[in-house]
DNA sequence: ACAGTATGTTAGTAAGTACTCGCTAACATA
DNA sequence: TATGTTAGCGAGTACTTACTAACATACTGT
């Protein structure tokens, strides 16, 4: 994770991206609520009070993380949700998409959850929640466009599917999370996506 | 969470039990990871001290949490497999059955998700993922026997099948998350478990 | 050349953390 | 009644946490 052989001084915004890094890359290996800023500092060869230099406090870093999350995720789905003409291709493409995401970013579905847990509506809670309304928003959308194409069963429930397919995804990141690695799991998800495209597909003559 | 009015003197099984009840409550409200050995003594009426008089160590308790999780839920689950002769009607069983139970203990899923985090194989976390292996071993039971009964399509591939139930579960607990309740997603609970059974039925007539 | 600022270190702080220790009171039983 | 056990309290231990303050040094604009 370091950037530098040599302890360079660095511009405040390359700090504040490699710590970003840095708590993905912590949150490959550990809960993110264990991340302390002493374990950021080392990642990326910095004293733990330089942290402070770059961010005014710990929260600060994990909006930052958030905020990266929302600009790297949500344009890669907007894309795969409008690769073709197909909708049904293109909940394939984004499934995809996300799955190559979650693998390259093994951190990103536990800094996730670990947002989602608290209970307090902090703004970096809200700020992925409001993500994830965005995701679902892509989601429903490509699903209306599959309705009007009538390539799915015209009584479909938008929201239901939603989740389902949200849910499985997350089943998948589940699985690799009890095998320890995500290398294993490339079939059952293409057995997943299958499953999930027979459950909203009108039957073809 | 307290068991009794005035602080009674109470065997150590009893104050055990309180505790890991105590220790589900509290994975309601806050993140596992940051419940502390003072909140349990608090939740039920202890001082700190004492909680080590009924536990060696704080992971101890986390053990019997993980102990009484899987002899509550298996039980239920394998009871729901078998409750009917039709196998479909079965996993349906199970999906409401599964959704009663956590919301009766909202505590749970986020206590799994917590050991499951975890990297170390720690005694807790293998207790964790045999426990969810043995539920994916009863999933691929009432598969299989959906598949001899000829009612599912016949090429179903039972690991995904599998890994989409309890997906599509997992969906609707991070739905309630974001929802900040339960209460909310009942009728969408029923559109996923519909289409659920639609990615696996075999089309009548 | 040099002042000002941005970036760094080291060494602190106060508030927590799991866990221990000495002691006491309730309970069981010989 | 005497003796041993169990369950409790309260005050400690050593250690970790996020965050701060004092000081040092490289870079930048004039």
């Amino acid at each position: 994770m370091n950037t530098a052989v040599f302890p360079t001084r660095q511009p405040a915004e390359a700090r504040q991206a490699a710590m970003v890094q840095a708590v993905l890359a912590l949150a490959a290996q550990q809960e993110p609520a264990s991340i302390t800023t002493t374990d950021i500092a080392k990642a990326i060869g910095l004293s733990q009070g330089a942290v402070f230099r770059h961010f005014p406090n710990k929260q600060a870093i994990w909006q930052s993380v958030a905020e990266w999350l929302e600009a790297t995720l949500l344009p890669l789905i907007q894309t795969a949700a409008q690769s073709s003409p197909d909708p049904l291709a293109n909940l394939g493409n984004i499934f995809r998409a996300h799955l190559q995401f979650v693998q390259e970013n093994p951190g990103v579905p536990r800094f996730i959850f670990h947002e989602l847990q608290q209970p307090a509506d902090s703004p970096v809670k809200q700020q992925v929640a409001g993500m994830l309304q965005r995701y679902g928003g892509i989601l429903i959308g490509v699903l209306q466009q599959a309705k009007a194409q009538a390539v799915v069963v015209p009584n479909l429930d938008e929201r239901s599917a939603a989740t389902l397919f949200i849910g499985s995804l997350q089943g998948l990141v589940m699985q690799s999370m009890l095998a320890g690695s995500f290398a294993s799991i490339q079939p059952v998800a293409e057995g997943v996506l299958v499953l999930y495209l027979r459950s909203i597909r009108k039957e073809v003559g």
